[in-house]
DNA sequence: TGCAAATACTTTGCATGCAAATTAAAATAA
DNA sequence: TTATTTTAATTTGCATGCAAAGTATTTGCA
């Protein structure tokens, strides 16, 4: 079978494809309700979990790309979620701060994870735990092919 | 810990995010050489392993998304790789058929997925047929909520 | 037979992901 | 101190992913 390892059913990429879209699109409606995307909601919990950061802080926290988060960011903004104000310090960084409105949406979002979490009937939490230490292993090694 | 859940740390959307687009990245220089995108390339492999069959079933067999087939389709055509005819038996159907380029392109590819797999040390064969399996976990207990 | 409902696609609009080029500011070398 | 390099962000261009609306065709039911 020579052209056995090109088959779909075999490859990885594309069962990590579907599970990413697939999770995506669990969180859509939740995420709609308090008026967020994915990415935006990404955004949030960096800031929840740490407030007055720099842009690259929080690019690097999430993994979204730097370019796409100059986009995020400013409709984030759009929306009074939050600030983006000049670093004194260094004139070249741009530093983030949640408003009023950003930091209590964090209550409303309090129940999204358990929504999500009653979806999976089949994987268990021991499993999810094994899974995500091999999606770890999985960006880790990609990563490091990547900086060369 | 009241807001521990909405950590990044222990969300599973959030690995399979990042592991999602590591792995795309990763295929983007490889596919690069061969002029395909990964959405392209996952097209292929569908057409690959059975030729001549409607857009519906490349979108099921893919996964795709259904509008954003229609256009992939349409740069494929402007590649060569493949022709959209029309179904005589049923006019609202199209059948894909790949073209001589797109069959020989076939052999250009088949070095890639061992590309791709040399970049995974940490990882071995083994917890990679296990990460599959947890990952079909995934995709089938979301897949379930969606329809309703 | 005739028409509503279901199918198969396409189109449109919006939000990324990412590479490459650009801009501004700070750090470092000469 | 001045020129070079590095760092932090932004801008631009291209390719999706997806929801919603639109267009043919075909089915199926009255």
């Amino acid at each position: 079978m020579p052209f056995e390892q090109l088959k779909l059913k075999h490859q990885l990429c594309h069962r990590l494809y579907m599970a990413s879209n697939s999770i995506a699109r669990a969180y859509r409606e939740p995420l709609a309700k308090i008026n967020l995307t994915y990415p935006q909601y990404v955004v949030m919990m960096a800031l929840w979990e740490q407030d007055k950061i720099t842009i690259a802080e929080v690019v690097e926290t999430t993994a979204i790309d730097g370019s796409a988060m100059t986009q995020i960011l400013k409709k984030m903004v759009e929306k009074s979620l939050l600030a983006v104000v000049k670093d004194e310090k260094d004139q070249r960084k741009r530093l983030i701060q949640l408003t009023k409105t950003g930091q209590d949406l964090k209550l409303k979002a309090l129940n999204i994870p358990n929504e999500i979490r009653c979806k999976f009937t089949s994987l268990n939490s021991d499993q999810a735990l094994q899974l995500m230490h091999y999606l770890d292993l999985v960006i880790h090694d990609l990563s490091k092919t990547e900086k060369e």
